[in-house]
RNA sequence: GGGCGGGUAGCUCAGGUGGCUAGAGCGACAGCCUUACAAGCUGUAGGCCACAGGUUCAAGUCCUGUCCCGCCUACCA
């Protein structure tokens, strides 16, 4: 007897196979092959830590991708790496120095960067190992780290070559500042937060006049660098105001009232201040109009000497307070009104971000965004789900200037150098030899890039580019980007732009977003919030293959979907009820192994084989479908439904009593519809269907050699015809037993009691079926003594009976049934026939229905009505016979 | 302010191009340790498909409007 253990468990064999599969080199894609190449890029993880619940979705979507197309025969390849992730990483290494006692200016630029190659080391091994553990078949030969001396290179060539194209440039703009990460960071980095505030409404005196206009702000702490009070020239309030000047109060300064367009009069009072220096919109206007560009802040957030004497060195919000004390102390203040507005953070530090005026590098991606909506709309990529490609056009067309340079220090340094003698300029990939001027004196940029330009050239950078390797060759453009939809713009558009820009052709063919994991109530999970689920703990208790079935079976194609910890309970229970599948084949098998000649095949094939056979194909047909269409849950619901509610529930049942019979073919042909389950089943849950595929018994004429060696690399399985006649059939067989085993159920025949079974039907192809089979299979389902079959029968006294069309079942129920609960199944049962029965009728009787209604409708409605009054007159003779006896 | 997604069983969700009597999982109720599985088996209950119109022979599905919920975007101080 197989010693299989009757519970599966998953921490036996995972770590065992993933080894399996790494030492048999399995994962390696080939640069160079005959076969069709098909490859995905990861979105590499950011080296902060481990992964979380919307790495463990991403991931799992592309194993299942890759595990399929390689089963399918392709030279498969999933590049894997690691992000180096600017601004978080060293927001996180900033703090380990703090607890430390230092900081990253104590330690300086070299001593810092040294530590943060240190914890990438720890970091990225780990991130690694927690990819393994979820069973992801990367080439792990390949592995890159956006960071590495290659893909610096790649970093270095395409910034000169668009420098040199003139789409990086270097200018004085307003860009969002983060006081707390000392950095400028592009629109994406800046998160609009609803806040509740304040509208504070302040007068300034109109100089040489005795009246003063009253202005409204959120911000009455930039008052201080405000240099002109800006009104509508239409505004008939404000209009002899125009040109005269107003007394900035607490600054002792003159300011000129001007006329813009831009003022909105019916918003707050009308009148608006201006602070070019530190407001997007006043600095637009102070353009227009020429004003000054007073900075009142350090680069920290606090207020520096142009702010005046009596605020220097606040910060911006004791500022703001100081201010407001004083205004209302020197009788400038009219009035404070609550207001809700929006504000933006950082999204990596949450600090509320401040407009800066700042020199800073761009990139020009108009060209570039131009180039990606063409390619799209040529069908060079597809989006899925399709609504996504809305967004993307929406973000292309709108898309502005890109600030690229980060000041900071963990990333890659901006490969221009400025001459230490002249003013030249030059990008390059190493320190010039000489300048223009003569001199041989240059000192390097010292930004960072934004860690997103690195990323957008993953694609290639990973496959070696700028070098014309093999990998490019063959796999570029790659084939699916799998991803959130959260990062369609902070990456997919930009890996888009920087393909187009770098290799003249886009980087992936589909981009498949898919959602983002949310808890029960419709949170977006995360750690912050404390709802998160961790895939290693839930791997730990569950299991792998429970947990990404769990996690495919809930990615339909909405924005946010829902995992409860009662979808990866429900994985491990299939995990579960697969293995015993396997493990009652398995331990009858070794009663009745597979022969190893061929036995003669003339005879007959049952019909429940070929039914099971006809659903297999079908399962195959779906499942392929599904994948093709990137429909995860319908994989999944396709295999459980299969697995669990053909196979087991029916098939298994089957097989048991052709056993008893000593029939053992039906038991081979099992092993079989398990063998090509697994198969299926593999891309989604490969541990379990690994191990159960090594213990399954692979014939010599079944499979060749390399594919019995592991179901890694079985050929996916590919559908032949379907047998309707034969699923038609299995399914009255399948009718006559539930409704048997439901009168059973109904009317509380006790478990052990045998009964008879007396069907009557006028149809004499289904008695002969009846005939030939319901002997066989009504056994395992529920206890019989008797099985009669017949053209006409009478209805045997005190039986309960069950309609299916014209046929009837009648169960002799003496003693045992109780005629009241039996008059209400049948009242019920008729109620609900004649209210189908109406509906029909409703739809037949319509002429315009019988004239435009398509034949095959007509006629199925026919039959369905034909069938139901046949079923409600057999119920309504069966009721009087029951009233009157 | 614009745009997108969603509202179907107690809960989480399926229901490509309109057409079998609207489904699944979980939960509930009742009964079973039937020798693969109690992480199991069997049976039962539970739905005005958000609301109002419209198109159509036919609408959960398409159109219009309304109401909720969520999200993305936007320079109203």
């Amino acid at each position: 007897m197989t010693s299989l253990p009757k519970i599966y468990d998953p921490q036996e064999i995972e770590g065992k196979w993933y080894q399996f599969w790494l030492s048999n080199n399995y994962f390696h894609a080939e640069s160079t092959s005959d076969k069709s190449p098909y490859a995905i890029v990861i979105p590499p993880p950011n080296i902060t830590g481990s992964l979380h619940i919307g790495h463990a979705l991403d991931n799992t979507l592309q194993d299942c991708l890759i595990r399929w197309h390689r089963m399918k025969g392709h030279n498969t390849l999933w590049m894997p790496g690691t992000d180096h992730a600017g601004i978080v990483t060293e927001l996180i290494m900033e703090q380990k120095l703090a607890e430390e006692g230092t900081s990253r200016n104590a330690i300086g630029r070299e001593k810092f960067t040294e530590r943060m190659w240190q914890w990438k080391d720890e970091s990225a091994g780990y991130i690694v190992s927690q990819l393994q553990q979820l069973g992801c078949s990367c080439d792990w030969e390949r592995e890159r780290f956006t960071l590495d001396a290659g893909l610096s290179i790649a970093v270095r060539t395409a910034f000169v070559k668009l420098y040199n194209q003139g789409l990086i440039y270097r200018d004085t703009y307003m860009v969002n500042w983060c006081p707390n990460c000392h950095t400028a960071v592009s629109n994406l980095e800046v998160e609009p937060i609803e806040i509740d505030g304040n509208f504070y409404h302040i007068h300034y005196p109109v100089i040489d006049t005795d009246i003063t206009l009253e202005i409204a702000t959120t911000r009455p702490e930039t008052m201080l660098g405000d240099t002109a009070v800006a009104v509508h020239p239409d505004d008939e309030r404000y209009q002899h105001l125009i040109g005269k000047k107003v007394l900035l109060p607490l600054c002792d300064r003159e300011i000129t009232i001007i006329a813009d367009e831009y003022v909105d009069t019916e918003f707050g009072t009308g009148a608006l201040k201006v602070t070019p220096a530190h407001d997007v919109n006043d600095y637009e206007i102070g353009l227009r109009h020429d004003l000054e560009q007073r900075n009142i802040f350090t680069t920290d957030g606090h207020m520096n000497e142009d702010a005046g004497e009596r605020y220097t060195g606040l910060s911006r919000w004791d500022c703001r307070k100081k201010v407001v004390e004083d205004l209302k102390n020197e009788g400038y203040l009219v009035k404070i009104v609550p207001h809700r507005h929006t504000v933006g953070h950082h999204d990596r530090c949450n600090t509320i971000v401040e407009p800066a005026i700042s020199l800073q590098w761009f990139m020009n991606v108009r060209p570039l965004a131009e180039r990606a909506i063409e390619a799209t709309k040529k069908g060079e990529i597809t989006f899925i789900p399709e609504r996504e490609t809305a967004r993307f056009y929406h973000w292309m067309e709108n898309i502005e200037p890109w600030p690229i340079s980060r000041q900071r220090w963990w990333g890659h340094r901006l490969p221009i150098w400025y001459c230490n003698s002249c003013e030249e300029v030059t990008a390059a990939m190493d320190t010039p030899k000489k300048c223009k001027c003569g001199s041989t004196d240059f000192h390097q940029e010292e930004d960072v890039l934004d860690t997103w330009f690195s990323s957008g050239l993953w694609p290639f950078s990973t496959m070696g580019w700028p070098e014309e390797t093999d990998e490019l060759k063959t796999f570029y453009p790659t084939s699916v980007l799998v991803s959130g939809w959260d990062i369609l713009f902070f990456w997919v558009a930009r890996m888009i732009m920087l393909g187009l820009g770098c290799m003249d052709e886009v980087p992936f063919r589909h981009v498949y977003l898919h959602g983002l994991v949310a808890d029960e109530k419709g949170q977006k999970m995360s750690k912050s919030k404390g709802n998160s689920i961790d895939p290693l703990e839930t791997i730990e208790k569950y299991g792998t293959d429970a947990f990404r079935f769990a996690l495919a079976n809930v990615s339909t194609p909405i924005p946010y979907v829902a995992l409860p910890e009662a979808q990866i309970e429900s994985g491990r229970r299939f995990a579960n009820k697969i293995w015993n599948a396997a493990r009652f084949i398995l331990m009858n098998l070794e009663k009745h192994p597979i022969p190893t000649t061929d036995t003669d095949d003339n005879e007959q094939v049952p019909l429940e084989v070929q039914w099971i056979q006809s659903r297999l194909n079908y399962t195959i047909k779906t499942t392929t479908d599904a994948l093709e269409n990137f429909r995860f849950h319908e994989v999944a619901h396709t295999l459980y439904a299969f697995l669990w509610h053909e196979f087991c529930d029916w098939y298994i049942e089957f097989a048991k009593q052709r056993l008893s019979n000593d029939e053992p073919k039906a038991l081979w042909v099992a092993v079989d519809v398990l063998e090509q389950i697994m198969r299926l089943l593999h891309p989604l849950m490969p541990f379990i269907t690994e191990e159960i595929w090594q213990q399954l018994p692979h014939g010599s004429q079944r499979n060749s050699s390399d594919e019995k060696a592991s179901v890694t690399v079985a050929p996916w399985p590919t559908p032949s015809t379907e047998n309707p006649t034969a699923e038609a059939t299995m399914e009255t067989l399948m009718k006559v037993i539930d409704n048997i085993r439901s009168i059973r159920g109904e009317l509380n025949v006790p478990i052990g009691a045998a009964v008879d079974v007396h069907i009557q039907s006028p149809n004499a192809e289904i008695r002969e079926r009846l005939e030939t089979y319901l002997g066989h299979y009504l056994p395992a389902f529920t206890r019989v003594e008797s099985i009669t079959i017949a053209e006409t029968l009478p209805k045997p006294p005190a039986s309960a009976e069950a309609v299916i069309g014209e046929l009837a079942i009648y169960i002799p129920l003496a003693g045992v049934i109780d005629l009241e609960t039996e008059k209400t199944r049948l009242t019920k049962r008729h109620q609900q026939t004649v209210k189908d029965v109406a509906a029909a009728q409703k739809t037949l009787e319509n002429p315009n229905f019988i004239e435009r209604a398509p034949e095959n409708v007509v006629a199925q409605k026919r039959d369905l009505l034909d069938r139901l009054l046949i079923e409600q007159g057999k119920l309504e003779r069966s009721l009087s016979l029951l009233n009157t006896s």
